[in-house]
DNA sequence: TTGCTTGTCTAGCGATGCTAGGATCGAATC
DNA sequence: GATTCGATCCTAGCATCGCTAGACAAGCAA
């Protein structure tokens, strides 16, 4: 038995260390230069090993999109539970979410930009998405305002960061005034 | 010289015929199925010609995008032409932009998704892509609010719209609520 | 007719994601 | 300790991608 549990850890291993350096590689020179070939040089295996832990390319961005959802679910909590009052909260929230964005663009867009083979809002969506989300309707239910659904809120709220994010990055927006532009945010869409 | 003129137009007609096609097949297909060999094919020349008339794919991508940012920018003009008063014409022209994206995901996806080798908020951004910021600020500037720069306000409320616009499409938002979350947004940002 | 420019095509390069089939290695059995 | 056998891994290759070099043909000027 032993046996085989050794060579289970190996396996969850080496597909963590997948995972890592896919993602590592994207963060440096950008999902075009994580290649099947380039991963598997970097892990010292051979090509075919990636697919024994994945069915394919979009299910290693699943794997680096469920992995940043988790860490981002983390920050957006932690950067709520520093401030008090609804709308310092929300603020704040919303920074850290955008500061993410910015930090972690190759995460980000295997969350959000590219197809990881995952299912958004539906029953089989992954924990960690589902968390995500949580998080950020944890922090903006109280500022829905009356008769506004939570959930709904926390939709257009979530899209509003979204477009900021992807625009500012892609140099669609000029990147000096970004401050600004979540403080309008934040004032106008949260209630009191 | 009409010689020479002839063949200038000819051209010129090739070149539409390349775009077109690129946008068709897009649309049918998506963006992956429009290879260099399949666009060859469908205008009936070979490959090499695709290049004579463009320096790569990105930039039939690139040429899609504007020609799509000048239809953008009348059906939003002819959104709010049809409505009378700030708030209404607002609204109008959020469900014009979120339904232009939704009848030609393709389209939208060349301006504000892919790469296709434009510059964006500079000093040298092809016409339409001003123009279609200029339809949609001509529309909003009078509900920024007192303080508030235009500009400004403009950038927010597109990039809610893009978020929206994005996530609903990619299945990140579920496709029902689309109309409330409009009015939800409009009647935070919009001022009066 | 002879040259030259202009236009177009065939053929090919280096990549990509992915896979079939053979080799190798280690654990279990005699 | 030798042998069998299954799991594991690698070499080699396929089809396709964006892009380009070089051959070829058509039309114009001399």
């Amino acid at each position: 038995m032993s046996v085989q549990e050794r060579k289970e850890r190996e396996r969850a291993g080496r597909e963590r260390l997948i995972v890592a350096v896919a993602r590592e590689l994207a963060e440096q020179q950008g999902w075009d230069a994580v290649t099947t070939r380039r991963l598997a040089e970097r892990i010292e295996y051979s090509q075919p090993v990636l697919y024994s832990h994945f069915r394919g390319k979009r299910e290693i961005i699943g794997a680096v999109a469920l992995e940043g959802a988790a860490e981002m679910a983390a920050a957006l909590r932690a950067a709520a539970r520093a401030e008090d009052g609804p709308h310092k909260r929300v603020a704040a929230l919303a920074r850290a979410y955008l500061d993410f964005a910015e930090r972690n663009p190759a995460v980000y867009d295997a969350m959000f930009q590219l197809d990881g083979g995952l299912a958004f809002a539906r029953e089989d969506t992954p924990e960690p998405l589902k968390d995500g989300f949580a998080a950020l309707l944890e922090s903006l239910g109280e500022v829905a305002g009356d008769g506004v659904h939570p959930g709904l809120f926390t939709e257009v709220f979530w899209a509003s960061l979204h477009g900021l994010a992807t625009l500012t990055r892609a140099g669609r927006l000029p990147p000096q005034d970004t401050e600004a532009r979540v403080e309008l945010l934040v004032d106008r869409l949260a209630v009191i």
